[in-house]
DNA sequence: GGCCGTCCATCGCAATAAAGTATTGGACTC
DNA sequence: GAGTCCAATACTTTATTGCGATGGACGGCC
């Protein structure tokens, strides 16, 4: 059991501020190591999947474990098999080989080309704040990197991405997550927009019965279809028959409607609002319009990895929503069956 | 200019699934070279920094830059200025080798106690969902872990935290911010409860004037002298006297009260009504409730910091809020002088 | 119980990679 | 034109790794 304290001739440790600490003895090959050995359950296995001497990986990991002070494995007949220790050290030494890898390809990429500017598309629904932090963040990864935003409806985004032609878009769902990958970003509820005089104002949730025949939808089928279509479909779930009426982006005009009492319309929490004008949930439900950013699985922007692992830390994923729903990872929940609907499922545990 | 691709006298790259990729040529302590050079400014200097000969350094960079077609340092005359690419390599860099020493002092902390427990304070403003967050956060990192959650006051908890008697603790701000430090975890919006049949439930929004006299304050000075105070100012601020009343924390004695018409309540937005109740926003402010972790920089727990960095993930940090406020980072935002106040500063760039 | 196979640890030795020492050469200064 | 600063290179030394072989521990099998 020789100790491995790396014994240079002459003095170290003394020259200058960096005194050669103890966190210097793991090295991403240890990782791999770490890694294999866990997958494969033996040293000889392991040790010739990452084409080293079953001596050497033995080696190299009795010397990383009395360098660190760490029992990383424990010795069975038939095997290694992981400490808990080693445990949480091998979650965290996968995460950091892939990060090493991002980094890599993402830094060649700016190295070669000067990197390919990165094109995020985003649709009309997509709030500005959500569009600057993308870029916020891109730019504080690749301060030489650029980012070109183009806007255009959800269909046209969405082909273009598939197409290659964009590199990630942010969209609201529901989307098809048909050869694409989908992380959300960012939920916000639905509320209806009434009249402060409405009689309804007096309550502070509407039953969606009082919304029969007077809510208005502006979304546009052609903007986003699936959008669209599930939010009709949500509303025939509450027995609500939607008014019609022109389509339109305008929330300005949506709310001019609304003051005229022509009609009340569903519309962001967020949306600010004319002074005449009020915003009550609707009763028993529990919708959210979510944002979410989309890119190819098989993506040629090497920025992409390291811009969603950013963003992941950027975004919320806990909502500190009306009612509580399960936490959740972010990578785990994403799906397009909603536009949104909550309604009921809160609680589940 | 000899390339260094690594030549195994016998063929290696076939054995088995692990073909020596090119990423392998970049080591940890690639990353303290790189961080050092750009430090320092020339590699001489960096050299003896990180106990190195110059020409080893020299050479290190170079096979590195060579290995990964990358040019990370531009070599002008008395010294080495990083590239575009240098410089997104260099932020990453930084960040990896922070993990790798937080990743080797929670492991060894795993292993050679089998991990502290991990004694985490919450007061009883913090909501549930949000402990339980912060507890699947720590099993999930620390499988083997284990972690022990204790309720007390604002002021009992900051005073075993200050006294190393807690880890970390779950507080509402404001708080004093001495000898610990905050990471904000939620924003919870505060609204006036009030009967659905109120008059004042026609409007969307309260006028400040509309809740003098009526409005109680339930906190308990005792509880959390800090907020109270904070209250009482931000109330006084918008010119209303509070309705004096015996301080509790049960939300359904506060609703009783209200649905009795003996006074109208502040409470959260997220917060189960009753029936008969309602909510409403006070006209012209913003205040939340705002949730942090509040630990001590010098902790000596050492899963503190990858708690912190996977609650960073986990949390909101864009406030999908009513009103954009700009995004920020969120090491950058918390201070305690909001209970916090929002009110007119929405829309600052 | 004895034999065999598996697997890890260890050792000696050889080859390679990495770091050290010393030197060179360019560029800039005075 | 000598002095200085710095990176790069030549050459030497040290450290790491590979290879092959051995031993111990365990379990299965006859």
């Amino acid at each position: 059991m020789k100790i491995p304290l790396r014994q240079h001739h002459r003095s170290i440790e003394f020259r200058g501020a960096c005194p050669m600490s103890v966190y210097d003895y793991l090295e991403f090959k240890h990782l791999k190591s770490i890694v294999a050995i866990a997958e494969e359950g033996t040293i000889t296995a392991a040790a010739t999947r990452i084409a080293l001497a079953q001596s050497a990986l033995s080696r190299q990991i009795n010397e990383l474990e009395d360098a660190l002070h760490i029992q990383i494995f424990e010795r069975d007949r038939g095997g290694m098999t992981i400490t808990p220790a080693g445990e949480s050290l091998l979650r965290f030494a996968r995460e950091l080989l892939q990060t090493r890898i991002d980094v890599v390809k993402a830094v060649q990429a700016i190295h070669q080309a000067t990197m390919r500017p990165f094109r995020l598309g985003f649709t009309p629904f997509i709030e500005h704040q959500v569009i600057s932090t993308v870029c916020d963040a891109y730019r504080d990864l690749f301060p030489k990197g650029s980012i070109h935003p183009e806007n255009g409806d959800t269909e046209g985004v969405i082909k273009r991405l598939r197409a290659a032609e964009l590199d990630a878009a942010l969209v609201t769902l529901p989307v098809l997550p048909d050869g694409y990958c989908i992380q959300p970003v960012m939920h916000e509820p639905l509320v209806v927009c009434i009249r402060k005089d409405d009689p309804f104002a007096a309550q502070s949730e509407l039953p969606a019965e009082s919304l029969n025949g007077r809510l208005a939808i502006f979304s546009d089928p052609r903007h986003h279809p699936r959008a669209h279509e599930r939010l009709l479909e949500m509303l025939e779930g509450q027995g609500i028959k939607p008014k019609i009426s022109n389509p339109t982006f305008n929330s300005e005009h949506v709310q001019w409607m609304v003051r005229e009492r022509l009609c009340i319309a569903l519309i962001r929490q967020s949306e600010p609002l004319h002074e005449d004008l009020t915003t009550r949930p609707i009763e028993g439900v529990n919708w959210t319009i979510d944002s979410a950013i989309a890119y190819r699985e098989e993506h040629d922007q090497e920025a992409l990895p390291l811009l969603l692992r950013d963003l992941e830390k950027r975004f919320s994923v806990a909502e500190p929503r009306p009612h509580k729903k399960p936490p959740q990872r972010a990578t785990e929940r994403q799906e397009q069956q909603r536009l949104s609907f909550g309604g009921q499922n809160n609680k589940s545990s």
